[in-house]
RNA sequence: GGCGACGUACCCAAGUGGUUAAGGGGGAGGUCUGCAAAACCUCUAUUCACCGGUUCGAAUCCGGUCGUCGCCUCCA
């Protein structure tokens, strides 16, 4: 089997081949850092990052970019409203964006590039935009893409842009471009606005030529595998692609990849409309990282997502029974003998894991021969019938098994001073037989938003959700 | 108006021409346990929005109807 990714340009699924044997490049639209991301733009991310853990897995060398869009409209309004410089802001949600991403486990891309940091690369890029007749100034300095000039402008979007319903907004608009369709390559200055002095005059970029400038700067003129969310195809994407490839003659990406929104009450989760929820929401309300990392990678990426509290629930419920397993494979000690067949129990769920993972990151069929392997164990393990070799190599195996997907284990996490001695004592009055006092501390500790668990080997504790205490 | 996605059990979600319609959650009963929890076992869709058609055979293909969502404007 070989990896199969749906290609948005030919709207098709095809094989992947990258452009060079066993090397991957790829780009990720990241954040705009003028607010903390939420869950919806991590669906995005984490997809993004699953894609670039199983390439890790299959033995590609992966370079992964991810760009932080760090000026923009927004961040100038909002930083104007909090009287700040709009660096001030954009370190702020910089830093709240790369913990979110870390929680959630997402791989650090190998280059996180900011926009206010390339401009140089951009003001090139414009420079041969200029040189070739593909863009032009307007009175006020700003700098437009033309889109008469390049005859495959819609290929992403599978549109005819002679189509494109122009709105009443046009003339909302503060520029003056030629034809409506026409996108900024370039703002010029604005009084109060953040502006550059360069080769092509004073300003500040315009949204898509950041990621054009970037990724080239880093991946090369043509590169393997561009993400984001669908709602980037068009024009972010499709703007990306005309003036890169009006600018170097070469196709810009080869395969663009981009995954469906995640709905909430069956409605796109969005700032704008107020409908969305933040990881820190989530986690004040007691759900972990890793269950909320599983509920946002745990359904193919290019269905709508519906996320909720029940979903939360659900994969809560799910990633803890996966870490019960390892926690019981980890601690088990048996004279049995192994079974000659444990390789090929393990080898059948490698399988189905890859064959899921290669149809387009079917993740469903990947994780359900997870499961069903994990039934598996937990029968042998009852049944006394696993020896100490395969339960650590099916752990083992596990634990690679999630190097793509990121949530079995809980992190260490320390458990306060107070309820660990709580815990001590507990186990203390156990050992006396103690039921009275055992399962009053049991209770006191649930209180506190643990929960303990007898096993063979002695007591378990984990963290409770909100909903589940009593 | 244009383009696109989708409608599978109580919830989420695989399956896209042919054995018993994955998996997770939830629910019911049972085993185990000092009691629990975890784990295991059994049950929980004769049916895949609806109506026609093609076929020996369709959730899967075709046509129609209804419904939902997204993009066309900042947007992951």
């Amino acid at each position: 089997m070989t990896l199969r990714l749906t290609n948005t340009l030919t709207g098709r699924q095809g094989a992947f081949v990258p452009l060079e044997p066993g090397r991957v490049r790829m780009y990720s639209c990241g954040p705009t850092v003028y607010a903390p991301a939420h869950v919806g733009n991590f669906r995005s991310f984490l997809f993004a990052d699953l894609l670039r853990r199983y390439l890790g897995w299959l033995g590609f060398e992966v370079t992964w970019v991810m760009n932080i869009t760090d000026v923009d409209d927004k961040i100038i309004r909002d930083a104007g409203r909090e009287g700040v410089p709009i660096g001030e802001l954009t370190a702020r949600y910089t830093s709240a964006f790369l913990e979110d991403a870390e929680r959630l486990r997402m791989t650090r891309p190998d280059v996180m590039p900011r926009a206010t940091e390339h401009v140089p690369d951009m003001v090139a890029l414009i420079e041969s935009l200029l040189a070739t007749g593909h863009a032009y100034r307007t009175d006020d300095g700003s700098i437009f893409f033309r889109i008469a000039s390049w005859p495959s402008y819609g290929q992403l979007a599978h549109i005819d842009p002679t189509q494109q319903r122009v709105g009443e907004r046009v003339e909302a608009d503060d520029y003056d471009k030629d034809d409506v369709r026409d996108f900024a390559v370039w703002k010029g200055p604005k009084e109060g606005e953040p502006s550059w002095d360069t080769a092509i005059g004073p300003g500040r970029p315009g949204w898509h030529i950041e990621c054009s400038a970037m990724s080239m700067r880093y991946l090369g003129t043509t590169f393997d595998i561009h993400t984001g969310g669908v709602d980037l195809i068009f024009p972010h994407h499709e703007d990306e692609i005309a003036q890169s490839e009006a600018a170097t003659g070469k196709q810009f990406v080869r395969t663009w990849m981009h995954c469906a929104h995640l709905q909430m009450g069956g409605q796109k989760m969005a700032k704008r409309t107020g409908n969305i929820e933040r990881p820190a929401d989530v986690y004040a309300r007691g759900y972990s990282p890793r269950a909320l990392r599983y509920a946002l990678i745990a359904a193919q990426y290019r269905a709508p997502l519906e996320f909720g509290e029940d979903s939360l629930r659900a994969a809560t419920a799910a990633v803890e029974r996966l870490g019960n397993v390892l926690i019981a494979l980890d601690a088990h000690r048996s004279d049995a003998t192994g079974d000659p067949g444990f390789p090929a129990l393990l080898g059948e769920t490698r399988e189905r894991f890859t064959a899921a993972l290669d149809d387009d990151l079917n993740v469903s069929p990947a994780l359900a021969a997870v499961f069903d392997l994990a039934r598996e164990l937990n029968r042998r393990l009852d049944a006394g019938t696993l020896s100490t070799a395969d339960a650590q190599s099916a752990a083992a195996f596990l634990r690679d098994l999630d190097r793509v997907l990121g949530v079995m284990e809980e992190g260490d996490e320390a458990l306060e001073p107070e309820l660990s001695a709580m815990l001590d004592e507990r186990a203390a009055a156990r050992a006396a037989r103690d039921w009275a006092t055992s399962d009053r501390l049991r209770d006191e500790l649930a209180e506190r938003g643990v929960a303990v668990e007898d096993t063979k080997t002695g007591q378990r504790w984990r963290r409770l959700v909100e909903a589940q205490r009593g």
